[in-house]
DNA sequence: TTGACCTATCGAAATCCTTCGATACATAGT
DNA sequence: ACTATGTATCGAAGGATTTCGATAGGTCAA
């Protein structure tokens, strides 16, 4: 493409890859299962869950639960940190201010 | 289903419609046309713009950007209104509030 | 009413997303 | 090393999304 549908982000002093950003983070929470997946986190313990505490809230397979995990860490909303055998998902700076 | 994935959200006292009318938000908010869409839109006199002015920017096919629009508008983050041939869009104020 | 212009809707093609089951990988205990 | 448990990845099916061109609808001026 010649146009890109960028100028007016990029006259409000936003760069194409920030809107992209942008736009890559409303999407990941534009998901009615991604979006409460990130308030169970929010209400877990220490404001983070394990994948083993996710999956029964969702009711999907563990195998698209953590498809999503993926997604939102992609996404720059949740980090994960592996602690034993479990993998523990918390909120980034990001997901606190977007979930205000 | 029997388990609707959202327990965690009506714990919080979200109900699961308000979650899917959030998520439906994020989603409008979550395509890099659509984002760069609402910051012309904010960037327009009165804080609005027309078709016409927006279509040129998107280097997209008109029908398309209409399109656009009419999600933008089901999401509740525009406004339409009709003056003369034209039809201008504004930001509601949850899509203010979500932009900020 | 005719024509010009702006916008919305329709139908179709290509692509992307969600979800699953199966399977591989990782960690801890026996 | 073997097993059990928690998590990630793979491949595929079904559905949803993005985009276009063509066309219809609405508004104003002549």
């Amino acid at each position: 493409m010649y146009d890109d549908g960028m100028s007016t982000a990029l006259h409000m002093g936003k760069s194409a890859k920030s809107l992209e950003k942008h736009a890559d983070q409303f999407k990941a929470l534009g998901d009615a299962t991604r979006l409460s997946l990130m308030y169970a986190v929010a209400a877990g313990e220490n404001n983070e869950a394990c994948v083993c505490d996710l999956t029964p809230e969702t009711g999907l397979a563990q195998s698209t639960v953590s498809h999503h995990l993926k997604l939102l860490v992609d996404a720059g909303l949740l980090t994960r940190s592996q602690r034993g055998k479990w993998a523990f998902y918390a909120l980034t700076a990001d997901a606190k201010r977007l979930l205000r």
